[in-house]
DNA sequence: GTCTATAGGATGATAGAC
DNA sequence: GTCTATCATCCTATAGAC
């Protein structure tokens, strides 16, 4: 029992050193000697937790993905049955962004490296990703079918956009500037309702129309 | 003459081919002799054309913005200096997301592996980022003093927003999906005014205000 | 301009002591 | 569970022939 507890302890310490190095260097540039090192142990010990440098990636990249899925859910499911789609989406939008934040170790990790990994770590991770954009599929197509958003929607399109934008922010954002829950709020309001006082004489267009 | 075209020749074909390589597999996974192989010369070879390994990628992240700069700068220049902003705001997202995609090898290198180079190579490129940056600063504080954009507004966190969201697209855009010219009306019309129909009961509030 | 050859060091992974 | 020691391989960069 102590034994199991201190073995994921280990492991966990380890994931933590780890994606904090991936994040800052890149996956190839970090050395396991110096995911050891940074750990505490030496670099023929991982071997007795992880089989290889790919597990030890791959683990990393899913943590970064479900504790913002988590994250998300658990605020999308507090609210109340009738709440209107654009109260989701920007409690949706906030919970993402803490996430985000607070384990940036993980989820700059996985944003940054994700696509210069071999395709079998790609794929080990794929189904994480899109378990977690069904989420923001489902949310958006409810939105659209309520009304409240532009039914000339393509939702994919636009599930893309806003995650990338939040996502972006990890390479921009710095907390000393501003809280979190004022960069979600603020996002959310230009997504929704947009930077600008209002409408040109002609009509904008359709927005992220499903063809060209 | 011949001698200095063909040099020339040689060095951008070089780049082109560490472009692809680092975009793809990020900075430390490649080697000069992958570099070298992909180029269809021997690694040695390279140190004819440049002194290391970090003067390559200091190149490759100096093209890929200034090609995007450029074509930028041009849209605008073309307008007739009456234009409203917003259409310049429209006309400047079209030139980046076009040369962004154009140039993809050199502008998705530059984005995935800026954060994991060395200080010193990541602050011999920053004053060519800062000066785009000061272009889109200065169209966007133009439209907030014209009346065009929410005076509410945080310039510096705008534009990092907005030129963060257009380049997460390298990640996910399909050229076979929809045209560039699409994809870049549907995001400006959604950044400009919003994904919804309309704004809420309660005010949105101040979107990206300048304090917390 | 391009080549071959190589110096000097770091890497992922394994074997086996404790 | 953690250690040391090691293998085979790969790396950047240089030297010097052609």
């Amino acid at each position: 029992m102590a034994a199991a507890a201190k073995e994921g302890e280990t492991r966990r310490h380890v994931l933590d050193c780890a994606a904090r190095l991936f994040s800052r260097e890149g996956y190839a540039a970090v050395s396991l000697r110096g995911i050891a090192a940074e750990s505490g142990i030496k670099a023929g010990s991982l071997y007795y937790h992880f089989e290889s440098k790919e597990e030890i990636v791959i683990e990393i990249l899913n943590v970064g993905v479900q504790l913002v899925h988590a994250a998300v859910e658990r605020a999308i499911g507090a609210l109340p049955p009738q709440a209107p789609v654009a109260q989701g989406i920007g409690v949706a939008m906030e919970a993402h962004l803490q996430a985000l934040h607070k384990a940036s170790d993980y989820t700059s990790a996985n944003i940054r490296i994700f696509g210069q990994l071999p395709q079998s770590v790609q794929n080990a991770h794929r189904p994480v990703r899109r378990s977690y954009d069904l989420l923001w599929s489902e949310l958006l197509g409810r939105g659209v079918r309520s009304g409240e958003l532009r039914d000339d929607i393509n939702i994919p399109r636009l599930r893309a956009f806003l995650l990338g934008a939040m996502n972006a922010s990890l390479e921009w954002y710095n907390p000393k500037s501003v809280s979190v829950a004022r960069l979600a709020s603020d996002l959310a309001a230009v997504v929704l309702y947009g930077a600008a006082y209002a409408a040109p004489l002609a009509a904008p267009g359709p927005a992220l129309a499903r063809k060209a």
